[in-house]
This record gives C-alpha cells, structure tokens and sequence, in this order.
DNA sequence: CATTGTGAACTCATTCACAGCG
DNA sequence: CGCTGTGAATGAGTTCACAATG
C-alpha cells in the first residue's frame, strides 16, 4: 500500500492540488467525484489521479468515485495538513509581509508566530497581524520557545544563506526560500524554493518560442 | 544544434540558475568556469549543465570551460531576455505591491507598467512604484496602448480566472499567476502558476516523512 | 591533458488498457 | 454497468562513459 515504493514528488505536489479542488467541489454541494472530473478540474489525466491516490491507499467505490469529504481527510492525512504547524518568517519587507498576511496561511492551519529582520528601523514595530518584529539574533532563543518548525526567508538573496545557516543551528530543517538562488544546507534539511523570476524567464522563453517576437 | 529536439522544460528552469550564478562568478572576478564549478553551485549533475546548454549550441572549449561573460549572453539570448518586457499587474494587495516593487524585476529589464484594482477604495491611488491604480475595466485599452505582454495575477483566486479573460480578450497570452487554483487557457497562452501553499504541503509532506512528527 | 559534447544506458514519471469489484 | 486500481507499455529526463578536441 505505501512502503518502500518510490512516490514521485510531482505526486505530492498534485495531491495539494486534488485538495484544493475537493474543497471548491464540497462548497458546491457535490457529494461524490469521479477520477475524471476531478482530473479535469486539475487539468491532469484520469489515471494519474488513480495512480496518485493509489500509491497511499483504496480511497475509492468502484463504479462509483470518491467521497469527496473523506478524499479531502485522506489527502490531509497524506500531506500531514490535518495539524497547524509554526512559522516564522525572516525579512520583513513587502514580500515577508504579504506572505503574512495571506489569508490562505491562517485557513489552512500554518500559524505565522514570529517575525525576524536586522534593520533596526523595523525592529519593534509591529506587523499588521499583531506580531513585534524581533531582532534576527533572537531567533534561536525564540524559535526553540515557539516551535516553530518552517522558516520562510524573505531577505534579500545575499543574507539569505545567513539565515538558513541560523536556521539550521535552531534545528529548523524546513525551509521556503523566496530569495533567488541556492542555500547550501545538509540533506537532511528540506528547502523549497519560490523563484518568480525563474517563472518569467520560462513565459519570456516560451513566447519568443511560439511568436518569434 | 536546435531544431527538432524537444527540450525539457527544467532545462529552461535550470538556464535561469546558471544565469545568476554566471552574473555572482563574473562578480567575483572569474573569466571561465568549467561545467563542473558551475553544475556544484547550482546543485546538479555536471553533466546536466553541458546537456542542457548542448541543447542550444556549442559554447564552450574543450580542456578549458565556459567563457563566464559570453555564456551570460547566450543564455540571455536562449530565454529571450536580453531585452525588456512589459508588464501589468492586476491586484494590488500586499502581495501585488510586494511583487511590483522587487528588485529583481526592474533589473532584469521585467518593466511593471500598470497596476489595476477593482476596489474603489484603491483605484487612484499612487503606488510605490509611482504607478496610478487604474479600474481593472480599462485593462484592454491599456494593455493595448502600452503594449503589455505579460500578466501578472494578485488578486484572490476567486477573481483570478475573470482576470484571466481580461486579459487573454485584450491579446496578452503570457500570464503569471499567483492565486492558487487552476486557470482555464487556450493552449497558445502560456501560464506559469506560483503557489506557496503547494509548497508548504510539500515541506509537511517531508517532515512527516522524515520525522514522523 | 583537462574538459567539452553526445550517443547509449538508465532511472523516473505518465499513460494505457483492462481486470477486479461494488 | 461504471469506475477504480494496477501491471505493463510508453515516454521523458538524467546520468554515464568516452570519443573528440582546443
């Protein structure tokens, strides 16, 4: 059922996916999905989505669909959602505090307890949802007090390794990287990286492709 | 050399990270620098940076490397970016002012034009950028006299696909959108989707995985 | 002679096709 | 009968290994 088969990252990323049309789907009333509808929705094909929740389990009834309340428990379970998990995040300019306050954050259960900078005109203000902004040198005393388990770094690209480094030695091993460039941090350490610009690159390679322009 | 082959889409993501690791090594004095050098600060496989760049020419020197500055070039020129794009912003909360103001933007030549709002409490504001909001209504003349290209969508993912039409009805087929949830496009418009929460859900994923916490 | 460029081998991911079952 | 679950087939992407070469 889930040991030692090797589960596609892409799978992972899909299953949020799934989750978040499963929601859409409840709050219009449906009861029961099919593979193909929800394939559709997610733009995918009928059997990856077979193959995905197949890889954690039987959640379906043949010739019927899936439950779409319980495939939204499952999916949680998978991607251990069905808990809040702490945060902090570190580089309090525009994008730190957009992430913040994003309301997606709170409603799926990732609590935002602390805020770090080193600018010492925003240390001790306080963000629009209420927290201080501490010192970044506080951070291990304040990480190991809150639990915070995931550091979101929203520094500038050339602190940003400082921060995962302090991370690290708060033993603070899931990282989102919203700086470019790569952090150098041991495997047992998770990093995911956001890199818009990476995606404009992929639109402007693509459009001079298709158009030629 | 480039005709025919179908080039992996990481490839194209991987061109971007070689990209500013080439600016950080021109910075720091290097001249040349071999596939290796280059495969270990971005974290791959050697032979995956020659594959990649093989892909597109021939632009190294056996026994020696890569020229440091002409590679900048060339991978440029492979993204299209070695000109400026011009950009509009449709949403114009936190996250779209934070997007609109980053450095990274205006320095790879990725020109914010125009930002729209449908809230009139917004609408005639001045951004930081010194950009007027203007009603999302008037996007297709804008876009039109500007000549905007590329999308951007900020707004709350229940606005995002009416965004979406807007934009594709005023000839902009190149979207970035920020809302998670899928897009409905025609395959000749091109939409790249930045969605932390998928990330987050993949760091739980792992540290549960890992930890079984 | 160090390093590129690349076919061939391999690994990983997706899709097909149909057996299994409610 | 319809839709899931899944082994087998296909396809895509990465890595190896070495010939080519400045």
């Amino acid at each position: 059922m889930d040991k030692s088969i090797k589960i596609p990252k892409a799978t992972i990323t899909r299953l949020s996916l799934y989750y978040r049309q499963l929601e859409l789907l409840e709050f219009d009333g449906y009861r029961m999905v099919s593979s193909e509808k929800l394939a559709w929705l997610c733009q995918v094909n009928p059997a990856q989505v077979r193959k995905d929740l197949g890889y954690f389990g039987e959640f379906g009834v043949r010739g019927v669909g899936y439950d779409v309340i319980d495939l939204q428990l499952e999916i949680k379970k998978i991607l251990a959602v069905n808990r809040d998990w702490n945060l902090c995040i570190v580089g309090i300019g525009n994008l730190g505090s957009a992430i913040m306050q994003h309301q997606n954050l709170q409603e799926r259960g990732f609590k935002c307890l602390a805020a770090f900078d080193n600018d010492p005109a925003k240390i001790g203000k306080i963000t629009q949802i209420g927290l201080e902004i501490l010192n970044v040198s506080l951070l291990p005393k304040i990480v190991k007090e809150l639990k915070i388990e995931i550091g979101v770094i929203t520094t500038i690209s050339s602190a940003a390794q400082a921060v995962a480094d302090l991370l690290l030695s708060s033993k603070v091993y899931a990282i989102v990287n919203f700086s470019p460039g790569m952090l150098r941090v041991p495997d047992y350490c998770m990093v995911e990286n956001i890199d818009f610009t990476i995606k404009l690159d992929m639109l402007t390679y693509k459009l001079h492709q298709k158009l030629g322009c």
